[in-house]
DNA sequence: GCCTGACAGTAACTTCCCGG
DNA sequence: CCGGGAAGTTACTGTCAGGC
């Protein structure tokens, strides 16, 4: 109902919709009830934009909460009996990675069971605070002037009087620091004496977000609390053996459940979700999705989202690129035919001024067109126009550093064309992509592979070119030599799964669904692996397939939907991996070792290397400074 | 002795169907 | 359209036998 200040202004209303509805007719129009009204609505609106969405979102009940439906059946099942005193359950242990709404469920559970046990509780309850009472959470500042080492024995001993008409659902999420020992043997003796008190207890639900934890020595030797955060670590074989104790193991969520209330908020949200096109958006959901932890996912959509209208997805920038990259080889090799009307000199001079106006990489321009003139009339015309054209090409090449050597390049293609001696009615095969395109998105496959892992396995002190080599060359070669350091490798890895890996062939790329399959754990391959890099290293099987069909690609609509597409040359990345390349050819060619094992033919492929290193060619684009190192 | 693949069992996930 | 349940699928783990 209605209060007022000192002041006079109405200062209270009762929460919640029907408040509104109480509100009696006779004062339905009175000023006082419309600033009231605004000042609610105001007030609603910006707590709402002030709020993170993974608070806004928060669940209130347990339908809402993002979980597999059997795993919530289980855990209420549980917590149900410890309320009503039927099990000799004392302890419930939630473990789990993080995010994956262990301690939502709990605490919504708490809510609804102590709400349906004694109802009377929640009758005049409208905050949240109130609410709150259905559980009470352990924190290392929630008792004050009591020593570090017992304040968990102390926030138990207080907790064991939460019965009855008290009830209290007791969460532990927040663990005290049970890296110092004599913290850890206080934490598990107080469990212990929980466990084996005779009066009856509250609900006592620990929520463990498992974690493996990498500091130095990241090739973990032992199994402890300080590298493994794991409820055998945390606990302890006495209490876990207890049947006083139940642990309940969590996977990361499912991405049906993920999706489901993902997608609730983005229904909710749709006035900012209206300005993004819907493909984006669906995935990017796919990726977060992937993480199987619904916190971050909320929090990362609500960051893309925002951004989005600011920053665009890099990948939709890359495509209009490469789009309007191949409608000007198109405008170069056919001519525009925006200019139809006009005569064929006119014709030409426009398309090769607008594609001047928009595009001024000239040496990739110059690649596609030596890659794209014979689809002309399906290379029908005489071979001069082909000599011309490639002549042409050279001396556009050979002038980069005048200014105007891409006007040379493009008029002088069109002009060729134009001249081309095609009897009949011209027909064209399709544009293809330049093999360049094709290298960079092989380029930032792998990379991005790499960061991936990298961010999963927490390693980042190795660089892209060592986990590249690791993981691309000596893993396969380690794995498929039967020494005694053989590692059975059952999960994913970069190159493709190992059962696809044979003696005889070169590294195979992983397929599609292989790149979503990404590892959970760091493993014991990396010792091995590192080892052999710092030993060892060279290469001698880094093939690059030269064959034109497999680099290019007609233009298609499979394609066009290539996102990791992009033309943007890392040219520091490109310099220092031809670098790297060659000094590991020297290498190899100094020592003359290392190699025995190594995958395929070494001749054909040292071959190549010699090949590759001694290209005056690339000597001269890189001395030329057109590729910066 | 080690590696590998086949096989079985289990748990979790996905899909489909049905009723409200 | 949504929720619940059943059935099918997938991933993971452990065991065992055969090959090197």
């Amino acid at each position: 109902m209605l209060n007022r200040n000192n002041d006079g202004d109405i200062v209270t209303i009762s929460s919640g919709d029907e408040s509104n509805e109480l509100i009696s007719s006779d004062i339905e129009n009175s000023e006082d009830v419309i600033r009231v009204k605004r000042l609610k609505v105001e007030q609603d609106s910006e707590t709402k934009n002030s709020q993170q969405w993974i608070q806004t979102y928060q669940p209130n009940s347990v339908k809402d909460v993002c979980i597999n439906p059997q795993k919530l059946k289980e855990v209420r099942n549980i917590l149900d009996q410890m309320m009503k005193g039927v099990t000799e359950t004392k302890l419930l242990i939630l473990s789990g990675p993080a995010g994956c709404s262990k301690s939502t469920l709990v605490k919504v559970l708490a809510n609804e069971l102590i709400q349906r046990k004694s109802p009377a509780r929640f009758m005049f309850g409208t905050s949240t605070n109130e609410r709150g009472n259905s559980y009470t959470e352990y924190s290392e500042q929630s008792i004050e002037g009591t020593g570090q080492s017992n304040h968990f024995s102390e926030f138990l001993m207080d907790s064991k009087y939460r019965t009855g008409s008290n009830l209290s659902l007791i969460l532990i999420e927040e663990l005290p620091n049970i890296y110092n020992l004599s913290t850890l043997l206080n934490f598990r003796k107080s469990l212990m004496e929980w466990l084996c008190a005779s009066e009856t207890l509250p609900p006592l639900v620990v929520c463990l977000s498992e974690v493996e934890l990498q500091g130095e020595n990241k090739y973990q030797d032992y199994f402890s609390i300080e590298n493994s955060l794991t409820v055998e670590t945390l606990f302890g074989k006495d209490i876990l053996n207890r049947k006083q104790v139940k642990v309940v193991r969590c996977k990361p969520l499912a991405s049906t459940f993920m999706k489901k209330t993902l997608n609730n908020i983005i229904n909710r949200e749709r006035k900012i979700f209206a300005s993004i096109p819907k493909k984006p958006v669906q995935e990017y959901l796919e990726d977060i999705i992937s993480t199987g932890d619904i916190r971050s996912a909320i929090c990362n959509l609500e960051i893309w989202a925002r951004q989005y209208k600011y920053t665009k997805s890099t990948d939709e920038m890359y495509r209009e690129v490469r789009l309007d990259f191949f409608h000007a080889i198109g405008k170069i090799i056919f001519s525009s035919s925006n200019f139809d009307t006009k005569d064929t000199n006119e014709i030409d001079c426009l398309s090769v001024k607008e594609v001047q106006d928009h595009n001024d990489n000239v040496p990739l321009m110059s690649l596609s067109l030596l890659e794209n003139y014979p689809v002309y009339n399906d290379s029908s015309y005489e071979i001069r126009t082909a000599v011309n054209i490639t002549d042409y090409l050279s001396v556009g090449d050979l002038l980069t550093p005048i200014d105007t050597h891409g006007d040379i390049v493009l008029r002088s293609t069109r002009h060729c064309l134009r001249r081309a001696n095609c009897q009949g009615k011209r027909r064209h095969g399709s544009l293809k992509f330049p093999r360049h395109f094709k290298a960079m998105r092989e380029y930032r496959r792998i990379e991005s592979q790499i960061k991936l892992y990298m961010q999963r396995t927490g390693n980042y002190q190795l660089s892209f070119d060592d986990l590249n080599l690791l993981y691309g060359y000596y893993a396969p070669q380690i794995y498929m030599k039967r020494s005694e350091n053989s590692i059975r490798a059952k999960s994913w890895r970069l190159g493709g799964s190992f059962k696809e890996i044979y003696p005889e062939t070169g590294i195979p790329m992983p397929d599609e669904q292989e790149e979503n399959n990404l590892p959970e754990d760091n493993d014991s391959a990396f010792r091995v692996l590192f080892e052999k890099l710092s030993t060892n290293n060279c290469i001698s099987n880094s093939e690059v397939s030269d064959d034109e069909s497999s680099l290019s690609d007609p233009i298609d609509s499979e394609d066009s939907d290539d996102d990791l597409f992009n033309d943007s040359i890392d040219n520091s990345r490109i310099g220092k991996l031809v670098a790297f390349s060659r000094s590991q050819t020297h290498e190899t060619k100094g020592t003359e070792q290392g190699t025995e094992n190594s995958i395929g033919d070494n001749t054909a492929s040292d071959t190549e290397e010699d090949v590759f290193s001694s290209d005056p060619e690339l000597n001269d684009i890189i001395s030329s400074g057109r590729y910066k190192i």
